[in-house]
DNA sequence: ATTTTATTGCAACATAGTTGCATTATTGCT
DNA sequence: AGCAATAATGCAACTATGTTGCAATAAAAT
């Protein structure tokens, strides 16, 4: 499925240490086309023998999140939803890229990362005395497995 | 400030009974420049010598919202965030129309409506087998008020 | 192996929002 | 204007999601 090795690396690099739940939940969320809330993480976690608290699930996409080797992003529902972030710039289009749109379906709920190369940004007038940081392009439909 | 007889009458036309709870929360979120939450509504509320249940902003902001009256968003965290829907198309620039990009303040979370006109809508390719309802642009950073 | 340091699990708490039901207000009708 | 029908309100209880403090435990460094 996925190399453990290199999510232990990529954990190790962001100075973090690497435990089981880090590892397990990293490792899903790599193997994931699109982002995962924590109720959705808990169900895979299960399915895949791991049994954590959900205080311990919460704290480790908390510490992913803040060493930027994951994306959190918020969902339909308004639950927090994590994505893998790719940072390797590859020449294969990737879905994991840090700067794209999400696809959100008003279904079923899931939000898709969706690649950046289909992205042009969109230009806007910040009015006068607003500083911009950062922008987050939501489209709203249902997705295939909806349809 | 506003006009209660519009007012009444919007919520009217809408096929709503206009009750006080309805005529209040509008009224403030026509006055408003950005968009409210229900803490700040409940906030506001009583400023103005109102005191609704809880549970009643909540219906009364969700039948507003259901009857296309205001606009229903998420702000940054996360909680709902209601503005007035401005249907006329005036000459004159107004921040309250149905398509507009948010600019959403991380320092104090308020969301403002940016004026449409200054928004240039972005291009995305929407993937196979996915359908296009609607999108969110959101602009994340530091409002005038924060600086 | 042992010490240091960070993570885990538990319990308790916080916040936002929802539902059922009896009471009350709004509206349409005579 | 008064009355019946209908819908909105307030209360209590509940759910879901997320957070905090603290003792027990696991990872990493020596």
């Amino acid at each position: 499925m996925f190399d453990p090795n290199k999510v232990t690396l990529l954990i190790k690099n962001a100075g973090l240490k690497s435990t089981q739940a880090r590892i397990a939940v990293l490792g899903l969320l790599m193997q994931s086309q699109h982002g995962l809330n924590h109720q959705e993480l808990e169900k895979r976690l299960g399915e895949n023998g791991y049994q954590f608290d959900r205080v311990t699930l919460y704290r480790t996409l908390h510490h992913l999140s803040e060493a930027r080797i994951i994306h959190k992003l918020v969902g339909i529902d308004r639950s927090f939803v994590f994505a893998y972030i790719d940072e390797a710039i590859s020449s294969e289009p990737s879905p994991h890229q840090t700067e794209h749109p999400h696809f959100i379906c008003e279904s079923c709920a899931t939000t898709y990362c969706l690649d950046q190369n289909s992205y042009t940004q969109a230009r806007v007038e910040i009015p006068v005395g607003f500083t911009l940081k950062h922008s987050e392009l939501q489209l709203f439909g249902i997705c295939p497995e909806c349809h």
